[in-house]
DNA sequence: CGCAGCTCCGCTCATATGAGCAGACGGTTT
DNA sequence: AAACCGTCTGCTCATATGAGCGGAGCTGCG
């Protein structure tokens, strides 16, 4: 694997070949031209340059991506999409600002003009958006009511609005609370002109930005805002992720529970018709959460940060 | 030339298939199979890879050899061998020693069962067959006389010799001085069997070591050795190196003199027909000879120390 | 010696690859 | 709307390349 060349004139004729080949980008056949040599020998070189060491690759650039990160994770749990941030960052606020810069990036970049975009209430969702530069001209729907939080100053219609501004296309919004203490509240709201009709173009959404919860008190703003009984409850069921509004067990199959109905957002079946879902998570405590989402299949694009894609990968070996 | 990618996917994208073509060595239709792309496209990622500085092919190796000052001044010179040994070392003992390894490690490489070698006296010759710990069967020829010096323990005899027991082939050896007082001594000298046998092998030498000096004081030990009349006399004539006895000038012309009846050694036109001959100078005193002695067409192998060569090169420019 | 085992070489032939072309698309200008 | 331009795509076809073969030369062993 290592024997580095026979000799020193052999050591610089096959250095200067390999200089030819992988620099100067000649091929081999000029190469043994000018070498006198035959094309095999030149190969058999390179093949030695290689295998010794003597040329040495190498795949990286300048950003802060992780790209070999990225690949690992798309490859391991075979996800459409994976964006790794190489970032020691803990501060929540502060990496979701990073994370969101590289989604909006994606966004950008994968969103054509025949998709339509959905986009539901986070705050990782919102970061996104706010840093986002240009965007195909698309419709965009809005997958769920929004939670007024006072460290958030955006709400899930503004979030929507702000990029259909952005993009040029039809906004479809509506104003409602991403979940109500009763069901029935929760169905009459349903039943309201805009919410309909954002309901009714769930189904033709190509992709969607979602939000990813663990099911854990300070893991999930929905859990947060959830009444105590109903926490407990989706617990009980096995719940572990929150995917906007979406329960998912361990197993990553969807949990229906009455606590389902008095939520306002895209239900499972939905999302799951939906092509590509993206989600933003972060921080070491969802880890148990995105196995779970991406088992379900619901999410298929994934941008984090290293540490979290650390954790997922070493858990899997 | 370094606009990288287009968007993080396609950057993970590219990185995945860079990573696939260049480390596991996976051909592009392959790879196209694998990430459902057409073979253009992959080869057209491959491109922007390379070009956008995403892949970076380095050419390095853990010894103290330059190749690429080595392949440069190869390319430069027009020479069959460079070796520069990359050292800040600049006692001459120390370097001796260095380049003597390299040339050994040379000789070892190149000299085959078909050739007659050659080695004419030298310091750094001697530092060259010392380390010798290999060498094919052949027969070797003593070039020149020796000089006696009392910082330096063998002889042109003792070099040669030693050499060939190490190969195991014959020696043609001989006692003479280099150089002598009078024409007519060295006519002599040349008479003696030893002394004319060797010569007479002179003809079939396909590869030699030679010492090569800048014709100045302290800079040849043929010079030091050399009466001032002479000294004098070849440095009007134009002389600006010696070659184991052959004087050069600076535009690598062999200089006829009375002084060169005086030496014992092989002369321009049997050194000429020699298929590789191979100098080790060292010292920054030594650009100009080494130029003339490469243009003569004499030396066509050098193995030096980069701050030599880098001299060399540089006036180049 | 003479032969097995080795490395190294250049060959054939199937496959991979590059150069350059033409169609498709999106965005812009008349 | 039509014409245009730059970009991106996949194609053809000539060329470059890789896998694997058999021969030459060297080495060590019986």
């Amino acid at each position: 694997m290592e024997p580095i060349a026979g000799g020193p004139a052999q050591l610089v004729l096959t250095a200067s070949i390999a200089r030819r080949y992988y620099v100067d980008g000649r091929s081999k056949v000029e190469i043994a031209d000018e070498f006198r040599l035959s094309r095999f020998k030149v190969a058999r070189l390179l093949d030695q340059a290689r295998s010794s060491g003597l040329v040495r690759i190498e795949i990286s650039h300048p950003g802060n991506v992780d790209l070999d990160l990225s690949a690992r994770l798309q490859e391991t749990f075979g996800l459409r999409r994976a964006i790794v941030v190489d970032t020691p960052e803990v501060d929540p606020a502060a990496l979701r600002l990073q994370l969101g810069k590289a989604a909006a990036e994606l966004l950008t970049e994968i969103v054509t003009t025949d998709d339509v975009l959905g986009l539901a209430w986070a705050r990782a969702v919102t970061a996104m958006t706010d840093q986002l530069t240009s965007l195909a001209r698309v419709p965009v729907v809005q997958l769920t009511g929004a939670l007024s939080r006072p460290d958030v100053e955006a709400n899930s219609v503004e979030l929507v609005r702000h990029t259909a501004r952005l993009s040029g296309g039809p906004a479809y919004l509506f104003y409602a609370p991403l979940v109500v203490p009763e069901a029935t509240t929760a169905r009459a709201l349903r039943q309201q002109p805009e919410v309909a009709e954002a309901i009714g173009h769930f189904d033709s959404v190509t992709k969607a930005v979602v939000g990813l919860g663990s099911w854990a008190p300070g893991q999930s703003t929905l859990y947060d805002a959830m009444d105590e009984n109903a926490c407990e409850q989706l617990q009980r069921r096995g719940v572990v992720a929150d995917i906007s509004g979406v329960f998912v067990d361990a197993k990553g199959v969807p949990v229906q529970s009455k606590v389902t109905d008095r939520v306002i957002a895209i239900n499972a079946e939905q999302m799951n018709a939906i092509d590509e879902v993206i989600a933003i998570p972060y921080g070491l405590g969802k880890v148990e959460a995105v196995r779970a989402a991406v088992r379900s299949g619901l999410v298929n694009g994934i941008v984090t940060h290293s540490p979290l894609a650390r954790a997922l990968l070493d858990e899997v070996t």
